[in-house]
DNA sequence: TTCACTATTGACAGTTCTGTATATAAGAGC
DNA sequence: GCTCTTATATACAGAACTGTCAATAGTGAA
């Protein structure tokens, strides 16, 4: 049977990569809005200029372009993280308190931690995804010594984990609890109180110190 | 028309409120583990024993029944958050670690963390529902200063910020982040937790108090 | 230029879901 | 008992969504 129906739109041919990242890029957008749940394909492939069934040949099912997601937004938070504190390292001491707040902006910066969020509410991440926060212990227990001081490292594993809270919190209520709080407006209300967050941390450790 | 089709089975006829608890019961235990965007009225139905169109007779459309639970939802944390506090200020200064660490289990307390994380990042939360912390902020702030004496109000503001930002995160993550930074397993090591961010809490205030 | 490969597309099938129309039975009030 | 109200049920309509299939057009290689 010849194939008449329809006018053929014009093509745009991508590299597998490009089309993938492409694909991701427009699921990552979409994912921000409404979550694994409400993520459609159909939505995905409007957002990323292209007919659905493309989406699918790249990843298959929805159930793995939602996983090939998971995996690069682990991979690009947890690397964030590291570089972060890495650079936190190279800093010195007398640096301690704005390395620290860079730290904090940095974990969950600008969407990744509603995604992370997102990601981690609806289980796909902690099931296939553990995460591995050892080297992160290490290197901030390193820090906090090199710049403190000797210290208890299951401190600094009880402090992580309270930042770690803080800002999966305030990445997903951070906006309205500031307001709400009357602690600022808008971003800049969430900075100060990163800004403040370190300084607490580092008077707690000092305190703690001896 | 004769009506001939299927056999009709039994029916539990509840009065009004009662059917509305029961769907909204379901539909907590529905949202709970996939949230709003996943929520089916028919997986609601389900859940209460009923067919769904009578989940429509009670709440008009679906999301008249989000709307619904947001509302429940928002004035029971608040409502138990509330009394928390209150209790911890009858307690008297003596018990202040106890008190704040049972206010910090209270606050998102089983599966209510959870919701709440669910329809704050769903934007449900936070437009039609502003939470109101201000009678929370008076609570803490008078409980801090009766058991410490004078402090700065606005730093009541940040550490409420910091533990409800905390708890949030707590009730996503918390498991999980709990035992990737080997603090302990499951509930357990949540509730260590907690108690220990208690006495660091206080801890800081103190600190600061002269 | 020609060819092979495959990224991309339009059309469609099957399922699922929300919301509606209509019928019925469980109670409440008389 | 009888009637009226309405909570609940079945059946269905229409829309939306995922996944399949076959056709087609870029693109690199021969």
């Amino acid at each position: 049977m010849p194939w008449v129906k329809g006018r053929m739109a014009k093509r745009t041919r991508r590299t597998v990569e490009e089309a993938r990242a492409a694909i991701l890029d427009a699921a990552e957008a979409v994912l921000h809005e409404v979550g694994p749940a409400g993520l459609r394909v159909t939505a995905v492939a409007k957002r990323a200029g292209m007919a659905h069934p493309n989406v699918l040949h790249h990843f298959g099912t929805r159930e793995g372009l939602l996983k090939a997601l998971t995996t690069r937004t682990v991979e690009r938070s947890t690397e964030r993280a590291v570089r972060a504190i890495q650079a936190a390292v190279v800093a010195g001491p007398e640096h301690r308190k704005e390395s620290l707040a860079r730290v904090l902006d940095a974990v969950y910066e600008g969407e990744q931690g509603r995604l992370m969020a997102w990601l981690v509410l609806s289980r796909r991440v902690d099931d296939e995804e553990r995460l591995d926060m050892e080297p992160l212990v290490k290197l901030t227990h390193a820090w906090r010594t090199s710049t403190l001081g000797p210290g208890d490292i299951q401190e600094t594993r009880r402090l992580i984990l309270l930042s770690a809270l803080a800002m999966l919190g305030d990445s997903i209520a951070g906006e309205g609890l500031v307001e709400s709080l009357e602690l600022g407006t808008g971003e800049q209300g969430r900075r100060d109180f990163r800004a403040w967050l370190a300084g607490f941390l580092i008077e707690q450790i000092e305190g703690r110190r001896e």
